[in-house]
DNA sequence: ATTAAATGCTATGGGGCCTAATTATATGGA
DNA sequence: TCCATATAATTAGGCCCCATAGCATTTAAT
């Protein structure tokens, strides 16, 4: 997580510039803003899930179970595959459902075909978790977002979108480093 | 750390929107995109200086001092005010100092007028971690943001410190829920 | 049949964060 | 002056998330 109460500004990166030819301060002031911007929103987020008993990373468990279920009538997910789509191993993903289902939340059944395969489902318990933090989840980011006009949600999605072109097309390079 | 490989759809959510009243799907899919484009932004970073031997907090913490350090004429910062400024607790603090302080990144030294206090300052071999670490990293973030011509950095930036300004106001109810 | 690949799991460890309790020091009345 | 309170830093103990490495099972490819 970024964290720093107060950006940098200027006056800070000035001594430095004569320094650093690579350094572009409007650059970086914008990098640390977006930063900043994005820990807090994630940190409000994840501390109003906290409160409703579940992680961030098991929210997103919960939501793609969900919306596999949505979309294919009931079906499930491997736990390779939530791995995958969560960003995550599959090592670590054997331990999140681990304590998904200590709470009753999924369900594992083993697959008809291929019995290396798991299939992971919602309970319906996990299901009412997730429709009990919904209205009021919905209802905050709607507000969060209330000051932003329509044309400037196009703006911000474009800009978005953008810069995540640019990380995908970097990425290898933006990553690596020294001993990378 | 958010993350969802492949971001819902609007499809995804419209059996949900006749559900749910408070459910606005493009703020939904904007509040996703951002959250999503900045934990790859985090994770890449994190990555890269994971490679350089730091940590993000780790590395927050040695900016706080440099930044303190350059203000300041080399004094320092106390664990607390570090602490209060990464948004941290003291004991949380604590052990990244700890940290630190093996890796002879920074020292702690007991403050002249209050005994209570320790003054936290960088080593010589801290700043040079910066220093060696810089170069690059800076370089990167202005790759990053390489393909935003300069009206569109001021758009985002507004677009973001509107976002932010609004989070700042709506803090704890954002944060505070079921049992908050 | 043999090798390669995929799946899920365990063990182990690290980072980051927390709360609660402890110790030392400072401060502001009564 | 003495006590209650506040502040500072730390320790202890614990949770969550995440990773790597290794393993057994099963499947797929040649």
């Amino acid at each position: 997580m970024f964290y720093m109460k107060e950006l940098p500004n200027e006056e800070d990166f000035r001594p430095l510039v004569p320094e650093y030819s690579s350094l572009d301060t409007s650059s970086v002031m914008l990098f640390y803003l977006f930063l900043q911007v994005g820990s807090d929103m994630l940190t409000a987020f994840e501390t109003y899930l906290a409160n409703h008993g579940v992680s961030q990373g098991r929210f997103i468990v919960l939501l793609l179970l969900l919306r596999s279920q949505m979309r294919n009538n009931g079906s499930g997910l491997s736990p390779s595959e939530l791995a995958r789509q969560a960003g995550v191993t599959r090592a670590t993903m054997t331990g999140l459902m681990k304590g998904l289902q200590r709470d009753e939340l999924i369900e594992r059944f083993s697959h008809d075909g291929d019995r290396r395969k798991v299939i992971v489902r919602l309970t319906p318990k996990g299901k009412e978790s997730l429709h009990a933090i919904f209205p009021d989840y919905y209802s905050r980011i709607a507000d969060l977002m209330n000051d932003l006009e329509d044309d400037e949600r196009e703006r911000l999605s474009k800009l978005l979108h953008k810069v995540k072109n640019k990380m995908n097309l970097s990425k290898q390079a933006l990553a690596s480093g020294a001993r990378g």
